[in-house]
DNA sequence: CCTACTTCCTTCGGTACTAAATTTAGTCAA
DNA sequence: TTGACTAAATTTAGTACCGAAGGAAGTAGG
């Protein structure tokens, strides 16, 4: 309903973003997707052609009527290159558009050091450098919360880091745009461009793991709240008034993930003898897959715990659909056992049948996410990537 | 960033609405707010101007530059008519466009008899005749989820509706736009012209009252969910496992209206003998101002749960600000003595100091919160109101 | 083969906005 | 009272989109 001006080109690196992670796609299946009129399409696809980045492939068979003209782009090489911070290392891939994985890696990395943020340049930098082919961008996943993905300033209590420059100094060391946000948002722009965002445009992204953490998707962009804070599901308080609260991460205690995140679990197990005192989460798992009733029951009362919790934040948020992902996903059938019963239980009547996607966990995920924050800048229309989702979109072809 | 078309002339009426909800203006201020060029609103204004909508008024001192000159109404009569139903009356009042209630009634309503909705029209179709002056539209509000304000279908138990066609069956009787939604957002939207929102562009509105509600507000817009059915944390599951959860009128047990609620606070209180079989609200109410410890400790107890629940919400949505509001404010002191330490212990650090907001609450705010309904929908460019906004904004003068 | 229908795409004219430059109208200091 | 400044409003020259109407390319039935 507004008019135009240099906002950044959106729809022509929007409909360059659509090709390259979708594939060839004809011109009106385009404007439905983009919400674009198909003379808009039309105008804009032209110029395209007419500048090389995208070109006329076959027809589709037709149903019924003209048959459609597939689009597709000229040139699909590039990748992002994407980063997930964690506690002790950084994980690194590269991905191409259609969200393949090209190559990925691992460094040592500690988030403690005076220098920390000089060697996560570096460590990127190098990164880019044994690239030989187009950099769309760079994206950085942090456990913690980031002002926007624009500026990228981190508040990270896990990697001790507090207004961390993350985004700035990034910047400086690789010439390229740098997009960062917290790591469950970026596994929220992974499903937007490759997942359940295909089908459906509002939806949870709940994460299990170290952490609980919700990614919240409405009408196709990530929700972040005033302060980049939403979604921390795992904090909300869960504790039960008659006992002594575990302590959490944040520093209060009694929250959700200071009972059912990996350490929550692990120590859970251990007082109750379900896991001896060096006992670790891998060793629960493998108890429960073993059939040990009392290990099941710890992830039993934690698939409980999140039922409930969850229940309240679908409540409150309303999403069509969830998705289910993380490292704990791995035991899931042990979780589900209690989460099920509790978490069909909680909802109202109208939302009893919401449906939770379950999806297998890989270790690459989180930075494929991060990567994903760079190819989803170009349908970001809530401008969450301000001037950076601006230079992606310039490298996309879209001047 | 689109462009044009007859989505509704949601400018001009924008214009319109705001010099009539918060007085005269000057072009710069409105294009701020409204989030304008200040070229679009010369342009606009003066087309405004030309047609008598609008007129220029004195100038303001100037501070430092140019005086601005103030915009004003022509004409500021005309009233939103507002409807809050409930299960046994319907409450109607007129607001002007400034937000001040220029009168109200009541009507006795029994929303299971089987012409309820047939009967719901011929009460607004008087009150509608006995207006003398414009009338922009009509605002409903009903305790339940509804679709979307423009059509207007609504599900509320509480009222034994389901699928109830609200929205058609009332335009059909009164000939004027029908705007219809959820209680608690038409407080919403209230908040949005005429409190907290003109100073912030998201926070919640939480009731408190018969059933626990919460309007979520994102960028000056009401956020609705999927399906309509967001802010529900009055069915957030907050049971504690080793008791016997409360059952709750959504069908389900252990919710939190189920033990906060104007109900299960009655409930607790006789149970503990804080309150006689008899006993009412009201008169927990009175025994906790003439100092009964036992009834103050009902209340504690509920803010303490309140606040738990709440904190879980702030984490998930992350608003700027909480306004609490609904029937149950009255008693705020003694809720607060166990809200506020709950509260503030359940929350992330980053968020510990999240202002809460508790308004005074009046008998006619419900209905006066309907009628904003109209008076916000030219402001509403999500387009929450559809059709029926359009129509709203014809009304406005901004054809 | 012709006609009707469907679907895809394009052309055309118009509209609602914008940024940038400019004009207007005041303050303040010397 | 002149000049430097600031802020408000306007003018200008675009731009990015849309709707409506129509052309293009197929299918389905006669």
């Amino acid at each position: 309903m507004t008019g135009q001006s240099p906002r950044g080109d959106l729809v022509p690196s929007g409909i360059v973003a659509m090709l390259g992670t979708r594939g060839p796609t004809s011109r009106t299946a385009i404007a439905r997707n983009l919400g674009l009129s198909p003379a808009t399409v039309t105008q804009v696809t032209k110029d395209l052609i007419a500048r090389g980045v995208v070109e006329e492939l076959e027809s589709v068979p037709s149903n019924g009527g003209r048959p459609a003209r597939l689009l597709g782009l000229v040139s699909r090489t590039g990748v992002a290159l994407g980063a997930k911070v964690t506690a002790d290392h950084v994980a690194v891939v590269t991905v191409e558009l259609d969200g393949s994985v090209r190559s990925s890696g691992s460094h040592e990395f500690d988030p403690r050091a005076a220098d920390a943020l000089d060697r996560l340049g570096r460590i990127l930098t190098q990164e880019v450098a044994d690239l030989d082919e187009q950099l769309f961008g760079v994206g950085v996943g942090v456990p913690g919360s980031v002002d926007s993905q624009a500026s990228g300033i981190v508040d990270a209590p896990t990697l001790g880091w507090r207004a961390a420059q993350v985004g700035p100094v990034l910047r400086q060391a690789v010439g390229t745009p740098v997009l960062v946000d917290n790591d469950v948002n970026t596994l929220a722009a992974a499903e937007r461009l490759y997942g359940i965002g295909r089908e459906h445009s509002s939806y949870l992204v709940v994460t299990i793991g170290r952490g609980i953490g919700c990614g919240i998707v409405v009408d196709g962009g990530i929700y972040r709240g005033a302060n980049g804070g939403a979604g921390e599901i795992g904090h909300i308080p869960v504790w039960d008034p008659s006992t002594e609260p575990p302590p959490c991460t944040c520093g209060s205690t009694g929250c959700l993930e200071a009972y059912i995140g990996a350490d929550g679990l692990v120590r859970t197990a251990r007082g109750r003898g379900a896991l001896g005192p060096r006992g670790t989460l891998a060793g629960l798992l493998r108890a429960a897959a073993s059939g040990d009733e009392s290990a099941r029951t710890v992830y039993a009362e934690a698939g409980d715990l999140l039922g409930r919790a969850l229940a309240g934040v679908i409540h409150t948020v309303d999403p069509e659909v969830v998705v289910l992902l993380g490292e704990g996903v791995d035991g899931w059938e042990y979780w589900n056992a209690g989460f099920e019963p509790s978490f069909r239980r909680s909802l109202l009547p109208a939302r009893k049948a919401v449906p939770v996607f379950v999806e297998p966990w890989t270790e690459d995920q989180w930075a494929r996410g991060a990567a994903s924050l760079v190819l989803a800048s170009p349908f970001d229309s809530a401008g969450n990537g301000g001037e950076q989702s601006r230079l992606v979109r310039a490298r996309l072809g879209a001047s």
